[in-house]
DNA sequence: CGGCTGATTGATGACCGTCAATGAAGGTGG
DNA sequence: CCACCTTCATTGACGGTCATCAATCAGCCG
């Protein structure tokens, strides 16, 4: 199970997005690193079908039962695990080329749903399971990208247990800077609420830390869901490390 | 600061740990799981060699060359990423069977100490690679071992992003005897400072909550680093899902 | 232009961190 | 074998960060 290829047709819309929690087969090459609809070196791109989900459409959850795996084409989807209780916390957010549902389990462990409207592969797992008996070289690109995934989980880990709100607002930013290649104006397409529990605070909180960074000329918050970083230096001293 | 032989003479105690974070290569079979030093069916077993490092020691620290990848036989290791100023978060306990240090990154991206005394077999990561060219069942086991690290790290994250003090710790704690197979008496060789990094807490809110719970009668404290679960349906209610 | 949803701002307080002291346990040396 | 010392766990007092509850405020759409 699990999967993975690169390209991706329409990636020319650059959502923001950051995290991981699923894999990515693009090792990021960059801004403009995905525009072809089918290069001959992604070997998933033959398999199964592509679909496009409107925003906030639930895509799989957490306990079905596990019959594929995905690929993200364009768009943006979060991933999550829910307590009992209602509380939530998001994994990751999905952007181009990401893989979602590898596992190796018989359903699914988190919970899929688009951000903004998306475009997504669906690859049944026998399909993938073949390839990678076809190609023992793509065995080790998942391999690899799942180790990626892994070590991004990692960083959410001290995140999560170590930094304080501005710490974690600041990494966040950061994190969604480097995945468009550094640029300074960033996309927010998902509300504050995934923000807070992606990062373990609240909206409000969300909301106070972003006003005071608005406050200190660190970030400039502008239309449409868009965000200035106007001081990276001073950005990163405050994320604390990464 | 590694090495030194101190003879293994608490390999076969059984140490509990529990999560993950490396790759568990072997399923968890059951107790006695790690005995034998030449499984046939363990492809690993004749590369390296395995050494036994004493209580407290580090095995390779964040940042240094990656060369190698390990495999614990027995004792425990806790894996760690630390902040510039010095708030340290644990991202996991790793026993028998459990590997570190993969990653197809040039340096180490976490730092590894043992926390009892501990064997554990070194594995150049040349001998790996070439086991990945001549089994490519293996590399497809290596992606399961990490996809499952994986899930494991995203419990985590709800963990301390979602979980309250009570309820960190009551998980923590059952997680160590799921994976002793769901006994009641478990052992915390660790301390209450490596819990608590572990969980986002300080030690004091973790020895707090251990006494909360010792006087609600969920668990008994015992001498040596033991301790009795009492109470596993109440303790699987606070934990709040798993 | 009214109504809805989400973001912002305010007031209050709880949970847990910090600082500090005491207590228990293990290791070493006399 | 016991006294001493070091290390760690426990307990207490206090305070801060962030959650909670609540009220605008802003944007969007029909």
């Amino acid at each position: 199970m699990s999967t993975h290829a690169a390209i991706a047709a329409h990636a020319n819309r650059a959502v923001p997005g950051y995290l991981v929690s699923a894999l990515a087969m693009t090792p990021n090459t960059g801004v403009g690193a995905a525009i072809q609809p089918r290069n001959p070196a992604d070997p998933l791109a033959s398999l199964g079908h592509a679909k496009v989900y409107e925003r906030e459409t639930t895509v799989f959850t957490e306990g079905d039962a596990a019959g594929s795996v995905f690929r993200v084409m364009s768009g943006m989807v979060r991933l999550y695990k829910m307590l009992p209780d209602g509380r939530r916390q998001i994994i990751g957010f999905l952007q181009a080329g990401d893989m979602m549902g590898l596992a190796f389990a018989a359903q699914y462990l988190y919970t899929a749903e688009t951000v903004t409207a998306t475009t997504i592969q669906r690859i049944p797992r026998l399909e993938l399971d073949a390839l990678m008996d076809a190609q023992p070289a793509f065995a080790r690109k998942l391999l690899s990208a799942t180790t990626s995934e892994l070590m991004a989980a990692q960083d959410q880990m001290v995140l999560l247990g170590r930094k304080t709100a501005a710490e974690k607002v600041a990494t966040f930013l950061l994190r969604l800077s480097d995945r468009k290649g550094g640029e300074q104006t960033i996309d927010l397409p998902m509300g504050r609420s995934d923000i807070a529990d992606h990062l373990g605070l609240t909206t409000e909180t969300v909301s106070r830390t972003l006003t005071k960074l608005k406050s200190s000329r660190l970030i400039r918050i502008l239309v449409g869901g868009k965000l200035d970083l106007l001081d990276r230096d001073a950005l990163a001293d405050l994320a604390g490390g990464f």
